[in-house]
DNA sequence: CGATCTTGTACTATCGTTTGTACAGCCACT
DNA sequence: AGTGGCTGTACAAACGATAGTACAAGATCG
């Protein structure tokens, strides 16, 4: 037999189950704050029970109005489909849960309209607080949050001042840069990803700055920018090789997906992945392991990532005014910079080989 | 100067400032319903003046807890890394938005438990129906939540009679075998994905029978279950080669990532994709035409699916009974599975070659 | 054994919004 | 000129939960 549709047991009905008033209901279902009395070991004992039969549970819109307090984390994103950002969230979701908190996400696609508007509906919704994950030198949403006092936390993207948790991408790119020069290579190009995110451009100039610091120059139109994606990837990398002058013999995509794109477009004009070409991506997201020819890449902490943000604001909801945190990226040499995985051939003077790329699960 | 901190204005500051009662305030902002007067042309002027003014936002949760409304739709995923899923939840994200509501999304890691407790907090936030991208033959949730009376629809897989919104995977499955009988392909393996997702195993379902039709039969240990990723791909394909006997000619990984899992671990074998096997993945996820070896595929219409499972289920909200949505698939062939377009080298014997990846945008 | 303290419970106001109804003013009509 | 119909506005009661306080009963003390 079905309920009378849709009728949810409300606070009230427990009381009267119980035989007591929706106070002591309220009081003996959730602990009792203040200078309030608790209800004696046999009541709650009844009140739970009658809530346990009639199956009920708390109507967080009307707990909220009430205690002022949401418990709801909201997050933007440039677009969920984006694998990293999908695993950060599930970092946000996870840490969120366990503080006590839960989350709703949008996809703003780097639109600083969409950014601004989605940002409204989740105060409109009382959020407590922001996770910021599409961060970007566009749009002052941001300094207008911080006027407003909304609390809110950078992840993935840093900018300006505010508290983030991002990876140490400066350094990402660094080490990129050493296993390059490592390798011998001297003449590179870098898909350097949109110009509006942090993450592509220190990776960037964590590179080019290494680059420079070992008396070697990278020509400016081997500085490509372009989406975050396989078809970006793709794009950048033809115009790289549609340029005059020598080919590359590296090519350092700010992305994972990009760097697939560009394994594309290197195949399609001859060039073998690995062996001609070394190729490094950025974020070691799962399939890069997996690829026919795997991908050297950078292992960025992204559940972590998401995890420590929610973290951080919880610290600033408290009132605190936590410093920003940098987690350590990785470097993993796999086959598509090093010829002797792919095979034993070498592109012109044989490489040092090591192995750096501990695997960790 | 920061306003007073986290004081949002409330309706009651607006129908001071503008000199009317909350009610008015109330009707101006937003349109009368019922039998109740509108307020005249100049005091619905004055109060959108003053809540302009002001920044004035209605709270949804006052709002929602006194219409018994919340315009909330919360939607259920195995998990949002999953770029399939999130691909659909973007579609049902833009939907939602368009019929006036907003969403949540959790993920369930494809665990009954999980699944069930996500489920009861959206519910403990009134949401008003549940859009259920994890639906698995096992658990009893989606009955229960029948019987409860809880508005839901299905989306990317199906189950039992619910009400869903899913590419016609039967057919999916049957162009893959169509494809590769064309091809003239003899011996084939499966990667089925996990049995109790409807995805994989209609698929599978689709690709058998054609292939029984055309008088030939697959082994049952060339039909290798396993998760919808990279690594599982790999993992299923390396079973396969394990096996004894001679080897397949072919191979229909039911989802993308699991087909590029399987191409490592062909090339790890030695094989040469295109070429000595022939690989279809499902989905056509962004990345399959962009790698290295252009992935044949089945094109599956995400992001209209997550759209039609919103329309689906606003429709069951308003008291309809709509029947379930099959959207249809379409092949797409690429250089994984037409030796002429890896290179002109033909496994075997010539096959006809004819294109059907006509693309759009 | 009466006064005080403790303990458990209920009363009541409140969060911000919406909505049924009451009411005051105005016009037009017979 | 009195009545009826409109129109625009305000009052007050919800929605469901929580928190401060008042109050009744039992325990404790001199």
């Amino acid at each position: 037999m079905p309920d009378p549709p849709h009728r949810r047991a409300r606070l009230k009905d427990i009381a009267q189950a119980a035989g007591v008033s929706v106070t002591t209901a309220s009081r003996a279902l959730h602990g009792v704050t203040g200078g309030a009395r608790a209800p004696s070991a046999g009541t709650t004992e009844r009140v739970r029970a009658a809530a346990a039969r009639l199956g009920y549970s708390r109507d967080q819109l009307a707990s909220g109005l009430r205690t002022r307090r949401s418990r709801l984390l909201g997050m933007l994103v440039p677009r969920l489909s984006d694998y990293v950002l999908a695993t950060i969230y599930e970092g946000v979701e996870e840490a969120a849960r366990l503080a006590g908190y839960r989350t709703v996400v949008a996809n703003t696609y780097d639109d600083p309209d969409e950014q601004r508007a989605r940002a409204e509906v989740m105060l409109d919704h009382r959020v407590e607080g922001l996770i910021i994950g599409d961060a970007s030198e566009r749009g002052d949403l941001l300094a207008d949050l911080e006027r407003r006092g909304v609390p809110f936390v950078l992840v993935s993207r840093r900018t300006g001042a505010h508290p983030a948790v991002t990876g140490d991408d400066v350094t990402g790119g660094r080490l990129v840069a050493e296993h390059l020069l490592d390798r011998g290579h001297t003449r590179v190009a870098v898909l350097a990803g949109e110009p509006y995110a942090s993450t592509g451009s220190d990776r960037t100039r964590g590179f080019l700055e290494c680059w420079a610091a070992a008396g070697r120059t990278v020509p400016a139109d081997r500085v490509v920018h372009g989406p975050f994606d396989a078809a970006g990837g793709r794009q950048a990398m033809q115009r790289v090789l549609d340029a005059p002058g020598p080919l590359p013999t590296a090519v350092f995509a700010v992305n994972d997906f990009a760097a697939i794109g560009a394994m594309g477009a290197l195949r399609d004009a001859g060039l073998r992945v690995g062996q001609d070409v070394a190729i490094v991506g950025y974020n070691d997201v799962s399939l890069a392991a997996e690829l026919p020819i795997p991908l050297s890449t950078v292992a960025t902490p992204n559940l972590e990532m998401g995890r420590r943000g929610v973290e951080l604001l919880v610290e600033i909801l408290d009132g605190a005014r936590p410093a920003s945190v940098l987690l350590p990226p990785r470097l993993r040499v796999r086959a598509s910079s090093d010829p002797v995985q792919v095979g034993g051939k070498t592109a012109g003077q044989p490489y040092p080989t090591h192995e750096e790329g501990e695997e960790e699960r």
